[in-house]
DNA sequence: CTGTTAGCGCTTTCAA
DNA sequence: TTGAAAGCGCTAACAG
């Protein structure tokens, strides 16, 4: 692999004059340029990235940190960092933390030891992460994570969202699938459900678990296998995994959805669309979110030195109906 | 941040010596290794790994590349190979092709600058990817590229087992979704089903269309929006998601699957155990891959000088039943 | 067993 | 506008 000294000797210009119009910016004669570009292209020339990252003390890398890939709200994020960050000239460095703060320290550590340009991490649920020492420009997505800037849905109103829409279908009698309490995130998102309900002075069944399909559908039966005077005539959970966990234990019970119950999710994960009903939930503006963490972490944009919240939508299918 | 000739003045030792400890197989008294240890933690000293990998000409990275980490399948394999890849101590650089070849180049050739042990890759499912010149140890997973050594499931074989399942419970009218025929896997799918299926003398009526769930439902619509006397018994298809998508055409229909209708899908995706009825399915050993791909990009193990190939397994669930 | 030292390939002063 | 040269922090000879 040919490096810049090639280039310079081919070219019979100094290394310096190559590094600066790789550069781009840099103030170098139209000839020389096009010769050195010329050079460039003859010789197949790549500049290393380890040697100029060494030298910048910044690799054009950004970390990835979030707890688990194979959640699809985790996967889109993933899908829009990459995108976005791609277009910048980054790499994305991924970590998986399987939610568990020993391992995302660890991982951390490991990928600050490739002087990523920034670090965008959904941290752990449980136990607040500690804040770990460095320069490397840091966001948090989606859950708070100790001082850094919090970039993510406003879960507060996202749910109250739900709340309002089950109540102006005319349902009295709710039930709230919540995440786990020691997830701060699953706290927002039922508070948010519970408060908006209760200022209306309707009241609410909770049940908490956590958020994935098992729970929904195991809570799900708990809630659904009554007699039917007893039995919520709606049901709200944290997540669309639950809400479609859900949806199985209904149609395992012979409960048509959303004629004997109505059904409303959270993400709008790409699923909720095709399940059966479709499934009613609130939407979180995933690829903002994504812009937003990356321009943070490279302060292209006005970059945010203070958390900021974007609001969730209202996106009605099949799964809820009038009462 | 600390530097190693800061932990060597502070321990009085040369720089080498300390570089010899964090090697760990290296000769070092004991007296010596210990002090330097303790003077490590002391500064707290995390060595600089781009200046490790511009010395050694090789990071503690390897690339992996896949077509679209919101598909559960690649999610899966993403989290095993992080898994098995961390444990050895190496990151994972993600890069997303959506299917693209043109991005998929761009994306190595970005991905190569950052010199990474190895690379994985997943290639898009269209259009040969030309090789690329490099020294990187490259395997390709699920999909042919190039010369590279391929590790996957056999494809034809799994799709065989499906086939032989469908005919052991007695049905006779069967179709099959495939994927589409510009893409081998696909293709081998398909042969593998079909071929089975011939050699016992049946028949089988074939549609193709993608592997998504949107693709599962209107094609299944098409083979299921019929008399019952026309109508398959059975239906095969080449994807977890065609076969998700698949229940919902059915369910739409006011079909009952299994009664009506059996179905079965390949991959086994997580999701594929909690749609409604759980779906009968030809599983992948996706760990088992994950960890040969990554044997082979490090050359741990027995590194594959050419192809290696998985058995696929039948999970019978509740979406397939006699006739 | 330990110390010394020459780079890895690049960016970035500093001079010219 | 261009060239020369000093490192970035580490590893791997080589010497002792």
């Amino acid at each position: 692999m040919a490096n810049i000294k090639d280039v310079a000797a081919k070219a019979n210009v100094s290394v310096g004059t190559v590094s600066r119009v790789l550069a781009k910016n840099e103030t170098v004669g139209k000839e020389l340029r096009e010769l050195v570009e010329a050079t460039i292209r003859e010789l197949n020339f790549r500049p290393n990235g380890v040697a100029r990252g060494l030298r910048r003390s910044r690799t054009d890398m950004i970390g990835l940190v979030i707890p688990d890939i194979t959640n699809p709200f985790f996967a889109e994020l993933a899908k829009h960092v990459e995108a976005i960050a791609s277009r910048a000239g980054l790499s994305v460095l991924l970590s998986i933390t399987n939610d568990d703060p020993k391992i995302e320290r660890a991982q951390i550590d490991s990928l600050l030891k490739s002087y990523p340009t920034g670090l965008i991490v959904v941290p752990t649920q449980y136990g607040a992460s500690k804040g770990w020492s460095s320069d490397v420009a840091t966001v948090a997505v989606d859950r708070r994570c100790a001082g850094f800037p919090l970039i993510s849905v406003n879960h507060y109103r996202g749910a109250g969202l739900a709340a309002v829409h089950l109540m102006s279908l005319g349902h009295e009698r709710i039930a709230y699938i919540a995440g786990s309490v020691d997830a701060p995130v699953a706290g927002e998102r039922r508070a948010g459900f519970l408060n908006t309900l209760a200022s209306a002075g309707a009241r609410c069944e909770v049940v908490e678990g956590h958020f994935d399909y098992a729970s929904g559908e195991t809570l799900g039966r708990l809630l659904l296998d009554r007699p039917a005077h007893e039995r919520p005539t709606a049901i709200a959970t944290a997540s669309d995994q639950q809400a479609i966990g859900l949806l199985r234990a209904a149609s395992d019970l012979e409960l048509k959805v959303p004629d004997d119950v109505s059904i409303i999710g959270f993400d709008d994960i790409p699923l909720a669309s095709l399940v059966t009903p479709r499934l009613t939930t609130i939407s979180q503006p995933v690829e903002q979110i994504a812009a937003r963490a990356v321009a943070a972490t490279t302060g292209s944009d006005g970059v945010p030195l203070q958390d900021e919240f974007f609001e969730a939508t209202l996106v009605v299918r099949g799964s809820t109906k009038q009462l």
